[in-house]
This record gives C-alpha cells, structure tokens and sequence, in this order.
DNA sequence: TAGTTGGGTTTTTTT
DNA sequence: AACCCAACTA
C-alpha cells in the first residue's frame, strides 16, 4: 500500500513521467494539485531528488502554502527546501540577489498600480504630453503590454510607427523606465521582465539556476505570458524536465498578458512531450458538470475535452430572476439564510457568491449584513491600497529607502505640515538639476535659494525620518510604525480629517500593526529562509507588496465569500450563487462589441470557471435592471444561462429570454417555490422615500449638498414596515427586526469587551464597536456561533453580567 | 496654503 | 455613484 494507489490511471501517468517536457491537462476539479504534490512527492522518496533542487511554480501565495503544507503532508519532510512560490516572489528573490548585474540595486521597491500612476503623471508633466490628449491609463497599460512582450522602450520605438500616438506612448514608456530605475523602483511587470534580462545578460546567473533546478513544475500554466514563458524556457533549458499544468477552459486573464498559445502549442515546441489529460470529476455533481461542458462547448478553440464524474445527478441548477439588482441580492442573503436553516450539515462557509465585477459587491454586503450573515470580501479596494495604510507604508518605505521619490513625496505634507505645491515644485527643480533624489535635495534645503519659509518645515521634517531610521535600525517593525504613528501625530489628523470612519481606519492600522508582528514572527521560525540579507523592513514591505487579495482567506473562519469569478478560480464550496448573469455584464459589453469573439470567449472561459466551482449545488440569478454608473441599465438574460440545457435548470428561462427581458409581463413567468413579490428590497432601515419624506440637508458625494430626503421617524415607519413584512413573510433571519422596526441609530449601552446576549446565537463577547453613517456596526464573537458583524438596530443585543 | 466647489470621467477582470 | 482634477476663495 503506498501513497500513489490512490490516484487514478490517468494521474498516476502524470507522476510517474517524471523526465523530459510533460503536459498535463487538467479539467476543473480533476485532482491536479494531487497530482502536483504526488509528483513532488514521488520525486523525493522514490528516485532520490533532492528537494533543494525542484522548483513548482504557483498563481498565488496561498496556493503555494497550501502546497508546500500537502507535500509535507504525504512524505513528512524536506518540504521547507523546496522552492514553492509565485512567478512574482520567484522573481523578487532571484533579483534581490542580482539586480546589480542589470543596474538596480539590490534593495529595488515594488511599485504598485497605484505608485505607477502616480509615476506617469510626472512622466507626463515632464515630457509635457496632455492628459485629455492620451489616457495614462492607455499608455500605462500599453506599458504593461509591452513588457510582458518582453519589448524594450527601444524595441517599442521600433517596431511602432511614427503615428502620434505610437510615438508618445514610446516617449513616455522610455522616460517612465528611466525614473523608475532613477526611484530605485520596479513595476510589477519590471519583476518578470528584468529577471529575464538578467538571465540573458548573464550567463553565469543562468547557468546557476539551471543548474539548481532540476525539476520545474508550472501551475496555472494557462495564465502564462511571454515573459513568464521566456522565464520558464531559459531555466528548463539544461535538463529539459519540466511539466506544466493547466487548462486551457480556464484561461481568464488575456489582459494582463496570458497568453494562451503557451498551452496550446507545447506539444509543438517540446515534439517529445508527454500528455496526460484529467478528464475525471472529483468535486462537481452530474448536473453542473452537463452545465460547465455544455457552455464551454460554444468555444471554438480549444482543445477538446470532457469532464465526467460518478457522483450522480445531484441536484439541478437554480436559476432565479429579478427585476432589480437589490432584489437580486435580498434573495441570495435569505436563500443562504434558508439553507443553512434547512440543512444542518450546512454552514456559512460552504457557500460563495461570485460576480463579474467588484461593483456588485456592495449590495450583496448590505444585504448579508441586514440578515446578519458574516462574510468575507474578496477583492475590491485591497487593505493595502488604504490611504492610512499607503502613507504608513510610504514613511516606512522612505526610512528604508530614501530614494523612493514617490513615498517621500506622498508623506512630505501627510499630516499636514504647512508644505505646498510651489515648495514641493522647487524642490523636485532642484533634485532634477542636481541628478539627485527627492529627499537628498530636502536635506539640502539650505542650498535651495527661493525655499526661504519652508525651510524650518523641511528641516523638521527631514529630522523627523533620520531619527526614524535610527529607531529602525534596532526595533521591531511594531515599534516602528508605533514610533511613526506617534511621532506624527497621526491618529489625531486621521481624527479630524475623516470624522465619519476615522475609527475604522485607525483600526486598520492596528491591522498592519498585527501584519507586521506576524511577518516578524516568520522570519524568525524560518532561520534557514535564504533572504539573501535583505533587512526585517525590506522583506516586509517586499512581502506586502506581492500579496493578493486571495492570500488573506483563511479557512479557519466560518463566513460566506464574496469574490469576483476571477478570484474564485481554484477554489470550491458546495453552495454557488453566480449573480448578475446579464448580457453587457457577463459577458461583459467590452468583450460583445469587440470586431473578434475572443473577448467573448475568454468570458465564457470565465463562466465555465465560475460553474464548476460548484460542489452540489448552483444559483444563477438575474436582474432585468440595474444601476450602473449612477442610472438604469436593463439587460437581456446572459448568453451562457441560455447555453446551458434546459433541462438542467429548476426553472426555465426560455419564457422570458430571447430579447430584453421586460418584453413580456413579469407575471407570465413560471412560479416555482416563489412568489411574485419575493425577495423585496427590504433596505427601508434608510434611504426610502414616501410622502411622510421631510426635506433636509443631506451628504452626497461625501460632502454636504443638496436638499434630500429624510429617513422617517420611527412612528411614521410603522405601516410601511407592516405592510413590506407581511408582503416578504418574516423569517427567523429577521429576527431583530420581527420584533419590530429598527430604532434610529442609537448608541448602543454596552461597549467593547462587554457581555452581550443575543436572541439566536446566544451569548458572546463584543469585540468592536464602529460608528458608521447609518448606525453603530458591532462586531460579536459568541462563544456558539462565532463571530458575527452586525448592524446595533437589528440586532437588538442585550448587555449581560459576566 | 488649505479648503471648497463644480464639472468631467469612469471600471471588467489582477500579480 | 464615486472619484479626480482644476479653479476659485479665504
């Protein structure tokens, strides 16, 4: 009995090759990551490899985790030496100890979107190209394109015509190279591309690699582009052993650079491959599966294959519409609610709700939290893209490495320190004329002629980061920003610049603070990391530079995820929701007016992602309107839901589809469990309007404007609420609000720390409390049901003794 | 120099 | 609806 009995024939092909190019097609839900970490695996304890000397390549942080965890898992040791990582962190690595052959010194920052951004704005003021004239966006993404084409600024010039706009995007792709390099910096793209000129331009690097690494094994390798798949070629280059695994069903990220003839021709660029393809299902039901090869079908290319499992049928899909997007979301919060209610082996985690875009997130939150289910969200406005948390980084990115203009320049006057834009012009004249850094001239403030009362600011400022540096020289990272928080007061400017959710953001900063405790607390564990001398702070803004929004899920908590079908893929849950299934969303209207249909395509790649993610069981639902960018948008029902056999589904969509959906009465549908009228928006705890409404002056845009119209008195909300319960039948979830209706926001009696007891998940602990806009936001960890976040109104929480 | 206001633009997806 | 920017005022 060993540990590879358990594979399937097919899988234990894909082990047991283990020399020369090996191509292995994986089907969603096909075992793949078992077959990745057996073959490591077998790698290791059968034919002797050492474990320093094989290399598997990830999508994300937390898939390398989870992998080195498995490995350790199966054979118990040497996991630790084994290089697991993502293309990105490979790279920063690699260059960290070698950045100097190309140019860079070794202790290079990562610039972000954001930081890149800001870059081509002063690319553009000083090569004096207009903003209405050329996007930055156009040309920071045409940047991106080329870099993952591997094409040099002077290879752009090149091959592009002298067109006008060819010829801008050249010069400021060139002038942007030049002052990144000049702010020591590197965009994410750079990571890829420079470590390929490396390798290129230093034969010695090369040959070390090459030479470590044995056996390379690429995930995800359908997301592959040019400079990855260079990157790849040139380290396999000795021995030839490598083995890529991927689906080309499930490429979905054409626009940052995937390039999918990296799969589809390795046969033809390694003649001797071995291919294996994993048709069997081990996650999905009959039903979804029919459903993900019955969408997928419809794209023309692609290798053909079919997933099969013998499961049985399962349940079939759902698919449910509405006529607005908030009704949408009301009825996927309670058809939760519901299940979990109805099925006790069900919990939150076991459902995930996934979207096309970001922006259909917020419903979906405001109506979880209304029933109080936790959840989680994926992506959107990452925690490091936080303007407290982007300005703590900034000071400490600028105590590490002064030569990061962009930092120093975010935090000159962050607090406020009385230093203007003309000051801060000066000053970059004179670091521009001198060849030195922004912060190097703000030392020489004395030299600058016109700074004359700036100067006594500059100075304190500048005194400010040499007396953090000390500090950093021998403290934690916790004292550090500690010391950062304190030396600028800058709690008290959170305070009184953001007076709605100044709470908040402090308390993300104790987030960060927490982040850092951890990283620390890693790196001490793991002595052995080769970080090639990088210093504590270096290592942590590099790590928090290259983590993913995906990488922070856990699965220790129980809570619902909300997440783009984008972040979803490689996950499972036996409960999906696909919401806003509508043409010109999903497909997106990019992807349908294109000339070609590989926009299209690669959206239906997507849906096929997004179906198979699904264990049991799969809600598609759909909103006839929607409000996209402040107005009404009615769409036809989603080309795939009509891609997917009738028969599969609870209900038909045929009756109402073929055209806009409003073509035929709402009340012609077929009824199912549900009745018209469900599933009502039940947000009158604010923002309705009725002609009880009094006019008064309301904040939009966050800021005081016109004259709106008033939340109601609790009196003059009761028929309103009567007449909306008895329309919606009050269920359990509501159980707050069956009581009654919500008090206006209140400030609740009890407090952090205390005891509180509530009327179904028993007795807990607060643990914060949040003033938000609306009402006071309680965060409880009850000793049942852990954690829960909820609104104080509803959730009608009772202080205890104890 | 800082704060306010009006107007224009925008999002598809992410390491 | 939210964000960004430029112009204006104090």
């Amino acid at each position: 009995m060993s540990i590879y009995d358990t594979l399937n024939k097919e899988q234990k092909e894909a082990v047991f090759q283990t020399e020369g190019p090996v191509l292995i097609l994986a089907g969603a839900g096909s075992g793949k990551t078992r077959v990745i970490t057996h073959r490591i695996a077998y790698l290791m304890d059968e034919c002797g490899v050492n474990p320093w000397n094989i290399l598997a390549i990830t999508f994300t942080n937390k898939a390398a985790g989870e992998m080195r965890e498995r490995v350790d898992r199966l054979i118990g040791f040497g996991s630790e030496s084994i290089w697991i990582s993502t293309f990105h962190s490979m790279c920063v690595r690699m260059l960290r100890r070698y950045s100097d052959r190309i140019g860079y010194e070794n202790s290079f920052t990562i610039y972000d979107t954001d930081d890149q951004k800001q870059l081509m704005k002063d690319v553009y003021k000083k090569l004096g190209i207009d903003t209405g004239d050329i996007a930055p966006r156009a040309v920071l993404s045409a940047i991106s394109s080329a870099k993952n084409e591997l094409i040099s600024p002077a290879q752009y010039k090149e091959q592009n015509g002298s067109d006008y706009r060819n010829r801008v995007i050249g010069d400021a792709y060139e002038e942007y190279q030049r002052m990144l390099k000049a702010n020591n910096a590197m965009d994410f793209d750079d990571l890829l591309m420079m470590t390929v000129i490396l390798f290129q331009n230093d034969d010695a690097v090369l040959k070390n690699y090459q030479e470590r690494f044995h056996y390379i094994m690429v995930d995800e390798y359908q997301d592959t582009n040019s400079a990855q798949f260079e990157l790849i070629r040139l380290l396999s280059a000795g021995r030839h052993n490598l083995c890529v695994v991927g689906d080309d069903d499930q490429s979905i990220y054409k626009f940052r650079g995937a390039n999918i003839r990296n799969i589809l021709d390795f046969e033809k660029l390694y003649p001797d491959a071995k291919v294996v393809k994993l048709e069997q299902n081990y996650r999905s039901t009959g039903n979804v599966l029919d459903a993900a090869n019955a969408v997928i079908a419809n794209n023309t290319n692609r290798k053909p294959k079919k997933l099969w499992c013998d499961q049985g049928r399962g349940n079939k899909l759902h698919f449910r519409r509405f006529n607005t997007g908030p009704e949408e979301a009301s009825f996927i919060a309670q058809d939760i609610e519901r299940r979990i209610r109805q099925d006790g082996s069900l919990s939150y985690r076991d459902f995930a709700v996934l979207y096309r875009t970001n922006a259909q997130s917020r419903l979906l939150e405001e109506k979880l939290l209304f029933l109080s289910i936790p959840y989680d969200l994926i992506g959107g406005t990452n925690f490091y893209e936080r303007r407290e948390i982007r300005d703590i980084l900034s000071y400490l990115k600028t105590i590490d490495n002064g030569v990061d203009d962009l930092a120093v320049r975010r935090i000159l006057n962050v607090p406020k320190r009385g230093i203007g834009q003309t000051t801060i012009d000066r000053v970059q004249a004179f670091a521009d004329e001198g060849g030195i850094s922004f912060y190097d001239a703000l030392k020489r403030i004395g030299d600058i002629p016109s700074a004359g009362r700036a100067k006594a600011k500059i100075e304190e400022f500048t005194s400010l980061i040499e007396g953090l540096r000390i500090r950093a020289a021998g403290s934690s990272l916790k004292d550090l920003i500690d010391g950062i928080v304190t030396a600028t007061d800058y709690e008290a400017f959170l305070k009184d610049t953001y007076e709605e959710d100044s709470a908040d953001r402090i308390a993300n900063i104790g987030e960060l603070v927490n982040k850092a405790v951890s990283y620390e607390e890693g790196v001490f564990e793991e002595a052995g990391d080769e970080r090639g001398g990088v210093s504590l702070l270096t290592g942590f803004l590099e790590e928090v530079a290259l983590i993913a929004d995906i990488d922070q899920v856990g699965d220790s908590d129980d809570r619902v995820l909300l997440m783009t079908l984008h972040s979803a893929k490689g996950l499972e849950f036996r409960n999906v929701y696909m919401a806003g299934m509508e043409e010109g969303l999903f497909p997106s209207q990019m992807s349908i007016d294109a000339p070609d249909d590989e926009g299209v395509e690669e959206e239906r790649r997507l849906a096929y992602v997004g179906i198979t993610r699904a264990r049991e069981d799969l809600t598609l639902t759909y909103a006839m309107s929607r409000m996209v960018h402040g107005e009404v948008r009615y769409s036809p029902v989603s080309r795939f839901l009509l891609e997917i056999p009738e028969e599969l589904l609870d209900e038909s969509i045929r009756i109402t589809s073929g055209g806009y959906a409003d073509e035929q009465p709402y009340s012609s549908r077929s009824s199912g469990y549900r009745k018209e009228g469900d599933y009502d928006d039940y947000d009158f705890g604010h923002k309705y309007s009725s002609p009880y409404a009094e006019q008064a002056p309301v904040k939009k845009d966050n800021r005081l404007k016109a004259v709106y119209v008033k939340p109601h008195t609790a009196e003059e909300k009761k028929p309103f609420i009567a007449r909306s319960m008895a329309k919606n039948g009050v269920n359990a979830g509501l159980s707050g609000l069956s009581k009654g209706q919500p008090s206006p926001k209140q400030k609740p009696d009890y407090t952090e720390g205390d005891r509180v007891r509530h009327v179904k998940f028993g007795d807990g602990t607060v643990r914060l409390l949040e003033d938000t806009p609306r009402d006071y936001k309680v965060t409880v960890e009850f000793d049942e049901a852990g954690q829960k976040v909820m609104y104080a109104a509803f959730a009608k929480l009772e202080k205890i003794d104890g």
